[in-house]
DNA sequence: GTTTAAGCGAGACGGTACGTCCTGTCTTTAG
DNA sequence: CTAAAGACAGGACGTACCGTCTCGCTTAAAC
């Protein structure tokens, strides 16, 4: 994930500070003003950093782009409610940065507007989407041993559903995600398909 | 949908084979080259127009993309295969132009890259993608009425779900849609949530 | 000059008015706006008329000018002072339509341009100012036929000494011609040359 | 006279040699294919630059040929022949390029159409002409110190007389600029004029 | 009176230049 | 060697203008 290559001894060492000043700044004009508002210009002088700094650092926007995304979007969380639904749900939140306003608009533009940064599918989407997804397929192997549920048939399917509903729904009908419609998913398709009713227990 | 606005009785009318002509084209270079090959020049050109006539019919670029995806994408299809699996997979190979190469990788271009033109979302896909689901819930209600499914719970969810699968596989694996992996979604995850086993007889 | 070929004897007749009406907006346009102001869309709808009338008379732009610099100054007019200088004045004052304010404008703007339309300088010039030049010409004869002075060595110099004194000092220093700046003219240069001392009376 | 405003000390400076290259090519393409042929677009790819680079600098096509003009029309040379003729003729030819072919016909060209590049008149002319005309006025003060002529009477408009005589012959009647054209507007027109004979040596 | 041919206003058409903006690279001074 | 600043090539976008064309309507001569 990390943008910085094999840092040589030698010279003005690089602005640590500076990385995440250029994310967040990225991030920021991404929940401001929509993708057309994250040029590398605005970017840069937003950061107050120059042009070629950014470069220095990423190959391209698209990177830079997805970056930015990755950084704010943390995989790093342990969530055990003791239900497959609880589990869900809460880190589900947790990717989509459910709580914090901001952050949640650039989210989903980001995500809504991946495809036109290749990089973004070709390079992280295999890094942080299957660390994602590793964790989602963890919550259903823990509850299976649990015997919550029976191993499910099709669970590479069962790991998309969530994330496809909620591009699809932003990108054709503009709905923005939120705890309801994260938990909708999860209980109208994702529970009955792993052979579970969505009766239980609301928090 | 159209693009003409009120149009006056006087003065020379505008030229209907035009707008075809143009949104042709448009696809063309979208199947071909990608979005990066679609630019307002080439697009005129290739349609033997002036780039005024394009901007006289569409404020903008997306707008003209948008149109083009809603012409190239018919709604109007007779499916009555006698099971719900067979008219689903018929009906969405339909629209995803299953079987016509140029048609299948400009729309998947295109569905992919959505959001940057704004105009889609807000445009094109309430007038164009509520009627496909019009058309989808038809399918359900023939199979109710004639009592292969009860009524589905929750409809809505159960109407977006290829369509939310295809793109996000699309735009996070680069996985081109085609026939078996509509039949998977198609499989997998509406039939079980319709109801229904996944157990009928294949094509 | 006219620009109205073979008159058909079937059809529609040609509105005469519609001539006038064209050049006067072209020469109100000139005046107010400079060369920028006259576009054939601005002339076509000042005049209350269709571009392809305009353009039914005129092969060009640049012939319409031409045609509207044309009309609006006239060569046949009478001069007879009794002294060279007196006529010299009077006349050009009459071509460069001092007293008329708009018109002065516009004669000033359009000379200053006329090089970017060619057709002026192919085809209008030497019909027009050749006949001007003979009406000049005409005035020298005249004095010399009364004796005011000998026949001048290069008159066709002479010829050109005022318009290109206007012309020079309007696009090099944008001096606008007036009744002072023709007197002056006339009085350092085109007399002396004549063998003519500036010394008559002034009006 | 230059393009360049306040320079900053920081950031890159601007490529001095660009300047000159633009120019360049911007005259080249003027005495190739005349006014017609310079498009920003084809004086940036003859100069190997980018339109931006271009209207860095100038804020107009105008500016820029304004610019082109001034530059190819060098002031500083010295004429010393010991005759205010031989002085004037050697002058005028300099600054007309009489000798270099495609710098002749730029020159010309660019004088003729100078009232529609607003700038010329209001900015380079000015400059440039002024430098010009100071330079003309030298010669005839260094005729009346070694007492060739008398003071002249009217020196302004002598100073004009040649360069309005050549802009006037190109306007209107495509009369090019020449060696014997030169030489004859100062016999028979600004020598006379300054009360000297034009019976002088001719080289 | 009907037909016919052309004129007419309106405005769409192909083509082309303009001036702006953005990306990714390069070049300066300063640290 | 990095930093900020900003110039650089290239290329797409959207606007404006020219000269042509196509509508529906009007006008007058020819039949």
């Amino acid at each position: 994930m990390s943008s910085t290559p094999a840092t040589p001894t030698v010279g003005r060492p690089r602005d640590a500070a500076l990385d995440a000043n250029v994310l967040r700044a990225a991030m920021e004009l991404l929940g401001e003003g929509g993708i057309a508002a994250v040029t590398m210009d605005a970017v840069a002088q937003r950061a107050g950093a120059g042009k070629a700094s950014l470069y220095r650092r990423w190959k391209s926007k698209d990177e830079l782009l997805a970056d930015a995304l990755t950084l704010h979007s943390p995989i790093d969380v342990e969530v055990d409610t003791g239900t497959l639904r609880g589990d869900l749900v809460k880190l589900y939140e947790h990717y989509y940065g459910i709580g914090n306003h901001v952050m949640q608009a650039a989210m989903q533009e980001m995500l809504g507007n991946v495809r036109q940064h290749l990089a973004w599918t070709e390079k992280v989407a295999p890094e942080r989407l299957t660390a994602r997804r590793a964790k989602v397929r963890a919550l259903f192997e823990r509850a299976v041993a649990r015997g919550e549920i029976a191993p499910p048939a099709d669970i590479d399917l069962l790991l998309d559903l969530v994330p496809a509903m909620v591009l699809y729904r932003y990108n054709t009908r503009n709905q923005k995600v939120s705890r309801a419609s994260i938990a909708r998913f999860v209980d109208a398709a994702v529970l009955p398909l792993a052979g579970l009713a969505a009766r239980e227990a609301r928090p």
